[in-house]
DNA sequence: TTGTAAGCGTTATCAC
DNA sequence: GTGATAACGCTTACAA
């Protein structure tokens, strides 16, 4: 069965090719009887436009090239579903390459997504230099989502994480505590640089020594998380309060406590950040730092939607903002955490 | 700038552009001198073959379409990186587009995919009829994933819900519980319904009369499943043991058992569907039936690429395994629950 | 308002 | 082996 194109419908239409591109693209005036013939032969053959022939003849494919990292996190997850739903009602569909959150492999992506000719470039997270970016993207409009590059002319929408982690340690410090173990995420990631930079800035802000000892080794998974609260356990270090890098730390945390039997929030208080779906469900609910992560991808892919209709877009810095639930508690005055 | 095509680095080689094709392709041999040149000026210039022109010429995009279901639901969404996963290293890349589980939505966008010439189709789950899919995908490869389509030419992959709720239940008769809720999922869902005929089977088996007050509403989120379990409580009716249609549900049911002070597993024990990453580090951890999400997707997108290649695909049923953990206890002779 | 014809950047079919 | 040249299906000047 050979596929129709515009030429058969002009054909039974009984006008030329360039009238059926005509009313097709609404590009210009066509009688109104011609319109409706043309409009028939469409529905009747069931004709879908051949996206790839029109992309070749006007230079624009409607593809936007998302390149993602494959991180499994429920955070990025959330973030390249809020990119579908935004892309969804425009004529742009997102095509996805994975960048495994490594300079080449990212590079290798976004070169074959250049090679599908994509209009406009939406990265997640990633680990190229300001530099890489612009030189390999060069003047195709991108949008960095989830993380900050720092060079004036990109476009980033990502979340204050400094201000993240300060909020949420200045809630346990005004909640009473002072003896606040830290889980750190992964080493490298500025993401989890910023959170403890935060952590820290409440710390000096409230003129309350920071103990090196409660800093703990992390890399933003549970199991890792639950590895360190107990070490920290077993060290007999006092703490009263545990803030994690992200939810997912906050569950191992949560799980090493439960087995050592130690109350939450009762003997020991735990913030965490991003506040994923589950991250409420757990006992107790987690109060934690939310990251608008569904709507950064809606709203980068919007303004990327934006950029390409000519209308400028400048960074957008969101703020995350504390969920207060339940695994926080004020420090009673004698403390009766294990010591 | 001028984007470099094909005709520039056959002029600077001294070739003709179909040469230049040719060892691009490797579709013939050329001489190696002319192969060097070929090669050099490809890289002098980063040259990158537009994908665009190459579909529009041979008839092969590259691209394969997948319809996904925005319902945020980390079993879905482990699916897609799945899928994303298991095309990394081919020449194929996934195009997306959201269905919204809802059928005239699932055709439109299907219809998309098509105009944009995807050389295959990864459907994940849905609400279209095999007699839809088939119609509207014509002769196109198509791989159906998380649901099974019954139809003698669409090949499926999928897990047997049934047998998963089976063994679920079973585990938990098998530890004495006799008085087992349901949390059911969306009514409609064939999912649910196939959990539901699980668990009704191990009754069955079992000779246990099922009590229908026993079986709870849901819709596969916690708060659902929290509100039914909250319900179920108040009722004063007995029960020992839950099952929840998914793991969302078992951390709703959770979260109102430990409201009420209902130990578990002491008192009650759970078990949830799906296995999704926080179910180990919920307290206790979560026993579940686990679903093999990402390989899903990975088989699914590497099945579609045989089947692109001409290798013959057949369903495939996989089978979910317990994961046994900390949620479930044997029921003690004189039972201590709450009456 | 409408048709003709020239691209868009490749691949594929021929000859040589 | 290699080079013309004709597709591929559409858009878009340019004419009429």
């Amino acid at each position: 069965m050979k596929t129709v194109t515009i030429q058969d419908i002009a054909n039974v239409a009984n006008v030329s090719k360039s009238t059926v591109s005509r009313v097709l693209n609404g590009t210009a005036g066509v009688h109104p009887d011609k319109r409706k013939a043309i409009l028939a032969a469409t529905h009747k053959f069931g004709f879908q436009p051949n996206v790839v022939a029109r992309s070749l003849a006007n230079g624009r494919s409607l593809t936007i090239g998302v390149l993602t990292q494959n991180i499994g996190s429920p955070f990025y997850d959330a973030i390249s579903q809020g990119v579908i739903a935004g892309l969804q009602d425009s004529t742009y569909s997102p095509i996805f390459m994975d960048g495994q959150w490594e300079r080449t492999s990212e590079i290798s992506a976004i070169k074959a997504l250049i090679g599908r000719r994509v209009d406009g470039l939406l990265l997640i997270g990633g680990a190229l230099s300001g530099n890489d970016i612009s030189r390999i993207c060069k003047d195709l409009p991108t949008i960095v989502i989830a993380r900050q590059v720092p060079s004036r002319k990109l476009p980033c929408v990502f979340v204050d994480n400094v201000d993240g982690g300060y909020i949420a340690t200045k809630y346990l410090i005004e909640n009473g505590h002072r003896k606040i173990a830290f889980i750190q995420g992964l080493p490298q990631h500025q993401d989890a640089i910023d959170r403890f930079a935060g952590f820290c800035r409440a710390f000096k802000e409230s003129g309350i020594q920071l103990d090196r000892r409660l800093v703990l080794d992390g890399d933003f998974t549970a199991i890792k998380a639950e590895c360190s609260v107990n070490r920290l356990c077993e060290s007999r270090l006092k703490f009263t309060a545990i803030f994690a890098a992200n939810d997912a730390s906050a569950f191992g945390a949560r799980l090493a406590l439960y087995r050592r039997n130690i109350g939450v929030p009762d003997e020991v208080s735990i913030v965490g950040f991003d506040d994923q779906m589950e991250s409420a469900f757990l006992t107790p609910p987690l109060t934690t730092v939310r990251q608008p992560a569904q709507e950064m991808g809606n709203l980068a892919s919007r303004a990327l939607f934006d950029l390409l209709n000519g209308k400028p877009f400048k960074s957008q810095l969101l703020k995350g903002c504390l969920q207060i639930r339940e695994s926080v508690a004020r420090l009673k005055t004698r403390s009766n955490h294990r010591d």
